[in-house]
DNA sequence: TTGACATGAAACTAAATGGTTTCTTATAAA
DNA sequence: TTTATAAGAAACCATTTAGTTTCATGTCAA
């Protein structure tokens, strides 16, 4: 889950289709696979890079796996992010350290 | 210079490590290839995708190509994120909503 | 307990990606 | 006006990626 994997797993379109979609709540295979093109064992593929980026969460019921967003793993993109507003607006950095003074 | 372009930029390591480096100013080609193993027609190719995303500026100046940081690029993953942050903290979305005002 | 359904796994393919080498062009400096 | 330097361009290569098809497995329901 390194953060090389969480740039990796969002720069494909389809990918971030599919956390938009799950933030709506959590989502079998079936359910998301039905709003793409592609066929299922594609969509399973993205979901496996998701993952691995810790930006979904697997939970087996039953014959179906139900997937759910996991949105704090963007806060490595969010430190990235940070760095480059020191040359850009440093509000951004002051919401990056509100956010972390927060997660305890 | 869409959207996509930017996230695809950003998902290499070695083109972050570039755009860091250009957060300390101005640099030639030359000088930025000195500090990676790979040719310099290797960097070339991930300055023209740094390009391509708005990331970073080409000037020419005499013989040498000089590359400058673009962070207001970054802007569109701000906004994306933004997104995420309705599920996650809302204190992200005040930032965006900030930095946005100081566009004016 | 048979059948249908949700998914996983494996083998394969086409295209994109990240890299190389070689050659050319433009500018600066001896 | 040669010569050296900075870079672009093109052709090529290996690997990764995004997709497919086919087959196997586990679970629910008749």
């Amino acid at each position: 889950m390194s953060e090389q994997m969480v740039f990796r797993a969002i720069a494909d379109p389809t990918r971030r289709s599919i956390m938009a979609m799950l933030a709506g709540g959590e989502q079998s295979l079936g359910d998301i696979a039905a709003n793409y093109e592609m066929t299922r064992p594609a969509v399973t593929k993205h979901l496996k890079v998701l993952e691995q980026g810790g930006l979904i969460r697997v939970r087996a019921q039953g014959r179906e796996r139900l997937h759910t967003l996991q949105p704090e793993a963007l806060k490595s993109i969010l430190d990235w992010l940070g760095f480059f507003s020191q040359f850009w607006d440093e509000k951004l950095e002051d919401l990056k350290q509100a956010v972390e003074a927060d997660d305890e």
